[in-house]
RNA sequence: GGCCCCGUCGUCUAACGGUUAGGACGCCGCUCUUUCAAGGCGGCAAUACGGGUUCGACUCCCGUCGGGGUCACCA
């Protein structure tokens, strides 16, 4: 046990000195559109980095080519770019070929590792000749920054192949010929690669290299806690931006999911996480993604967009059924706005709303129906004495001043007077055609005069039949 | 199954030997109000379990249970 240990000792590579410039890599791989919680890794690798004035290098790892493909690489990219999730340095693992062989022929020829002539896995009929790494089967450990200490036994690895042919190398050698020769200095990724950081500590001091800073985080996991997939609903970044999320708020979600700043501060910029992120505070347990606390966050910062931001994104999510309708104009849609905002958590939203007919009434006149005009038990007679005396009153104002204060200075005496609800539900309604919409002041407000009185001398006509 | 990692409200988390175990999301209630939304106020809700160590454990140690990862000529 004891000689075990210090035979250890004698194999371990220093890890780099703290004092050397930054280097981190996002390395993901182009099989699928860029998943939230890639990105969540890309999210801590640029904080760690930009905090610390480091170099980022984005590292297409496409060794795989049966399953890699161009447009998951073009996703990825523009997904980050939407992010603003930047990086200094561009590689892929697929044009990298000669550099691989090159540290192949090298290891071979100081007999760290072999060529094995041995039947093809996919196809038994056939011989290839893999090179396999020679391993000396001892315990590896390494210092891991969320961690702590983690000891292997790489012995039941045995001698692991490293690449499929001379010019073919695979995954594991790919990574860590990369790591050095980028001089990566924190490899910050997945807790599904701790099993895999034994092999790649193998691979790095056969190449002679110093052990880069590790840092595995926690992954995200569905509700159920298992691994987030497909099933569990969206989990590309692409999604969340097609149903109108901000990329703020995404960024500033995922950077809460399971990491805190250690007080009780949640909504933070960009910058704000560059300056507070310190991987020590990062948790060790997977948090799960929750879908609701995302909606949250975007509602938040909906609610901070400048108001012109905010109505070309409505109007980006304006279904164009809406846009056909009769009394719909730019105009109008302005002022519309706050009150969806106010309604909404994400810009898909917008559609629900549409299809519960909650927007409808804004843009044309709505169907009243005489029995959901009464507030109450107030009789018929009564709503039309009201509704008549609302005209009267209303067209009293000047159009040049009619808004939603003069309106409600107009007749909110007379409303508390006669009762509010039997007078001011009944111009809601009118106005609305709904039983639940924004208050008759804010509506008047949005649809002017001549429209205001329109509808609620529809009403009256409606009521008088 | 072997190996590795993890375990505070339903969820994200604070507390790093001494707190009525705090905050946020969601949920519920109240309030504002003609209705809805938003807002304000409040409530429900957790240390997985069992042993130690200690004057004192969410915090340290051991075990149990539970969860996850990984065991490729995928990444």
């Amino acid at each position: 046990m004891k000689l075990l240990e210090e035979l250890e000792q004698l194999f371990v590579t220093p890890a780099l000195a703290t004092n050397r410039k930054v280097v981190v890599r996002t390395a993901p791989s182009p099989t699928g559109n860029l998943h939230i919680g890639t990105a969540r890794l890309a999210l801590f690798n640029y904080l760690f980095a930009r905090k610390h004035g480091g170099k980022i290098i984005l590292r297409i790892e496409d060794t795989d080519t049966t399953r890699s493909k161009k447009e998951f690489e073009d996703d990825i990219l523009e997904s980050l770019r939407w992010l603003s999730l930047s990086h200094d340095e561009f590689y892929r693992q697929s044009e990298r070929g000669s550099v691989y062989q090159k540290h192949l022929l090298r290891l071979i020829k100081e007999k760290k590792a072999y060529l094995s002539r041995e039947p093809s896995q996919s196809n038994p009929a056939v011989e290839i000749e893999v090179v396999r790494l020679r391993n000396q089967n001892r315990i590896i450990s390494f210092e891991d920054e969320i961690r702590g200490t983690i000891s292997f036994d790489t012995m039941e690895l045995g001698d692991f192949v490293i690449a499929r042919s001379l010019s073919d190398a695979l995954y594991h050698f790919a990574v860590v010929v990369d790591d050095v020769e980028m001089g990566v200095t924190h490899v910050i990724r997945g807790d599904d690669h701790i099993s895999n950081t034994p092999r790649h500590i193998l691979i790095q001091e056969a190449l002679g290299a110093p052990r880069p800073v590790y840092a595995h985080i926690p992954l995200v996991l569905a509700p159920d806690h298992s691994k987030l997939s497909k099933r569990h609903g969206a989990t590309a970044i692409r999604e969340y931006r097609e149903q109108g999320f901000l990329p703020e708020a995404l960024i500033n979600y995922l950077a809460l999911l399971g990491w805190n700043p250690g007080t009780t501060q949640e909504l933070f910029t960009l910058s704000e996480l560059i300056k507070e992120f310190d991987l020590s505070q990062v948790h060790k347990s997977g948090a799960i993604f929750d879908i609701e606390k995302l909606r949250w966050f975007n509602r938040e910062y909906l609610r901070r967009l400048p108001p012109a931001e905010a109505l070309a994104l409505i109007g980006n999510a304006l279904p164009e059924a809406i846009k056909a309708l009769p009394h719909f104009s730019e105009e109008r849609l302005q002022k519309v706005a706050p009150l969806l905002i106010e309604r909404i958590a994400v810009f898909s939203d917008i559609a629900k709303l549409v299809k519960e007919e909650e927007l409808q009434y804004f843009f044309e006149r709505p169907a009243v129906a005489p029995e959901d005009l009464a507030w109450k038990d107030t009789n018929a007679a009564t709503i039309a004495e009201h509704l008549q005396y609302l005209c009267e009153k209303l067209g009293d104002i000047p159009e040049k001043m009619f808004t939603q204060d003069t309106v409600r200075e107009a007749i909110f005496g007379y409303a508390t007077e006669k009762g509010r609800g039997a007078v001011l539900w009944p111009m809601r309604y009118a106005l609305s055609g709904k039983k639940q919409s924004p208050d008759p002041f804010v509506l008047s407000g949005i649809f002017g005069k001549e429209e205001t009185i329109a509808r609620l001398t529809a009403a009256s006509a409606t009521i008088a039949k």
